[in-house]
DNA sequence: ACTAAACCGTGAAGCGGTAGACGGGTCAAG
DNA sequence: CTTGACCCGTCTACCGCTTCACGGTTTAGT
């Protein structure tokens, strides 16, 4: 049984944020002490595990109550959804970024772009022979192999969540019709 | 003279985040109308385009307000600030993504989707068509252009640090020697 | 037994906006 | 002159906590 500032330390979470968490129903101490006390046991514990990890993908509060209540239920498209989610935010951010750029009038990381965006992976498969229809089995391939990595990938280059959809159905669609599908 | 609504539609914004940088006295009109309506000057809307731009480049309302009281002042190291602050930002939102690619991966059974090694990603390049030689090529063109995001992306498949350093040095005495080429 | 520190509970306000409700003003057509 | 469609100003709540303030409880040390 732990106190509920104990169990913030051992989380490195804050004791207002349990005290916000049981306020939200999200995760209530299953005893009271004599004095009013939470008093929270080894199963309020791994719930509290499980919050934190979802926490730090991003979920918020009600996606975590959902997915609590029903895990069967829709888990994986509440945590899809985040991950397009994500690569918006990432995009947004990256335009502020050029965006504050050009107004320092700093041209630093124009010459030598620490991250890959579309354009120059298309420029360098271009370089290496590649034409669209080689692109387009190469999509197709990645789709079938491993398609979640193909969607981190896409994401990777700065595309936006819709067209990565786009690109992936293109790209299942390709490879349908040169062969038959494998679970 | 605009009146507010008017003025929300031409920048883009809600009416209520007009009405909120009144109140936080960011952007007052500088008249009202006998009825008490906000009138807006052609002033008034330079000053919003600053504003607006400002605020797409993340920057804080204090410290836009800073910044339009003195420009002269601090207008460069406010915006390197946020340049640096949009840096962590991106990277904690890296980090959401790859725990939630792996959630993803571990609730899906490792039946179909695992993360891209050495061998798959070469037997897909290959599957498009291409050959050592346009690999090479290809390599080439990625170490020229994002010497970074290329070892970055070697360290993704899985590859070790020597032996990513090794293709590194191969790739750029293969540009080297291949400088005239044409795509 | 007493005191002080450190804990606990509850309640409220704040961050940066956004979105909505509310009641009242304004302007057209009828 | 009235109806309706908009517009306006003001006020409030929401996200995910954090921080404050108040007063009661437990614990350690004397």
């Amino acid at each position: 049984m732990y106190r509920i500032s104990q169990l913030a330390k051992r989380f490195g979470l804050s004791r207002s944020t349990l005290l916000y968490y049981d306020q939200e129903g999200l995760l209530s101490p299953s005893e009271r002490s004599e004095a009013g006390y939470r008093l929270y046991s080894e199963g309020d514990l791994d719930r509290l595990a499980a919050i934190a990890s979802f926490r730090k993908a991003g979920l918020s509060i009600d996606e975590i109550r959902a997915i609590l209540a029903a895990p069967e239920k829709g888990e994986r498209s509440v945590l899809q959804r985040r991950l397009a989610a994500i690569g918006e935010e990432i995009r947004a951010l990256k335009a502020q970024q050029s965006l504050l750029a050009r107004m320092l009038r700093v041209q630093s990381g124009e010459s030598l772009p620490e991250s890959m965006d579309k354009e120059t992976w298309v420029a360098m498969l271009r370089a290496a022979g590649m034409d669209d229809r080689a692109m387009e089995t190469w999509h197709a391939e990645f789709e079938r192999r491993a398609p979640q990595a193909h969607h981190a990938f896409l994401l990777s280059l700065g595309i936006g969540a819709e067209e990565v959809l786009t690109i992936r159905r293109l790209s299942e669609s390709a490879w349908a019709g040169a062969e038959g599908r494998v679970p």
